[in-house]
DNA sequence: CATTAATGGAACACACATGTTCCGTTCGAG
DNA sequence: CTCGAACGGAACATGTGTGTTCCATTAATG
């Protein structure tokens, strides 16, 4: 008998999924409104995870799980720099909540995990430089800074999206199309 | 006796100032703290403001003043559009801790504030308009969007200075190119 | 069917932020 | 100097989130 039955892992995944949906749209919610959206009780998030802040570590880990993920299928090694970017984007787009959840929640700002770098990191960086060297991307720009673009770029257009009531294939679109031109050579 | 002694016009300077400073880094931060950085008794804080969403409000309507004044400084109306737009963000990254504040404390994410369009809202939309009509700026981008990058992108180089370390110089200067690009025709 | 894992809920102690009251002290204008 | 405004600090009540324990119930497994 596995220590992760079944039912463990599926309400696990239910209370993470919660937690990163409420923690999104409101930082400051407590567990019990997460326990409330994940339909399970609060005891049982406790069993789960001790305490506030080892849930949020996991949702961390969830979180760069996905991104590494969203990374391997965008096949950053592949085509034109620039090409290769706008599919990176559309991934990382597709995180929703996942990505403002980062930007929303205060606690992980500072947090550790992204302190170390990330395979994702490395593999962005190196495609910003490939772009360089083949003169399809803006040389005067560095590429931590591009890095640091793309995300802020890709919250503001969620953002562009919950407040101004855009679509979200139109806003992706307007994001891609700006973000390109910055970068571009 | 005007009913404001110089006294309480300070005191309420000292009070806004350190709320700004201190919840920009921590949205979570207690009455305490902020008054233990504006080197204010706690009993005092709510001499002035009664509930903590009272301080808030005041913020606010702070902020506002100085996002208007900064619009007024940067005088939209006058020569090409694009120059008007990197007048205007180097004005507005100057407002520093109250901007990146705005992006921080959820209280302020759908604040009744921002709600009602006020002048410079509307001057900066016009003078998108006045680009695009004048072909500097790219007609295929949202004016409501570009305003949406505007403010994250000024974020997003604040953002770089705190966690990167980057020069305020070195940041902005980065920033203005990517914005330039993206927003022109 | 029987046993064990998994859960829900009540109850509790604890910590902390908030808002208020009260009183002594300090500072500044007249 | 004097008086009143402004302030600091202690104390208190309140509300809320957190973490824990205990017990009854349900679901899954063999």
């Amino acid at each position: 008998m596995t220590a992760e039955t079944k039912a463990r892992v599926r309400t696990r995944r239910a209370i993470l999924d919660a937690a990163v949906s409420v923690l999104a749209k409101n930082p400051a919610a407590s567990l019990a409104d997460v326990a409330a959206a994940a339909a399970v009780g609060r005891t049982t998030i406790h069993r789960y995870f001790a305490e506030r802040s080892d849930l949020l570590t996991a949702i961390g880990a969830d979180v760069l799980d996905k991104i590494a993920a969203a990374t391997d299928r965008s096949r950053l090694a592949e085509g034109p720099a620039l090409e290769a970017v706008a599919r990176l984007c559309s991934e990382y787009f597709d995180l929703g909540e996942n990505l403002t959840l980062v930007f929303n929640v205060p606690e992980f700002w500072d947090w550790e995990g992204w302190e170390q770098e990330t395979a994702a990191d490395r593999a962005l960086i190196d495609l910003v430089q490939r772009g360089q060297a083949a003169g399809e991307i803006d040389r005067a720009l560095d590429p931590v800074w591009i890095q640091h673009l793309i995300w802020c770029m890709l919250y503001a257009a969620w953002s562009h999206v919950h407040t101004n009531g855009a679509s979200k294939h139109e806003s992706l679109t307007q994001c891609l199309r700006s973000l390109t031109k910055a970068i571009a050579a």
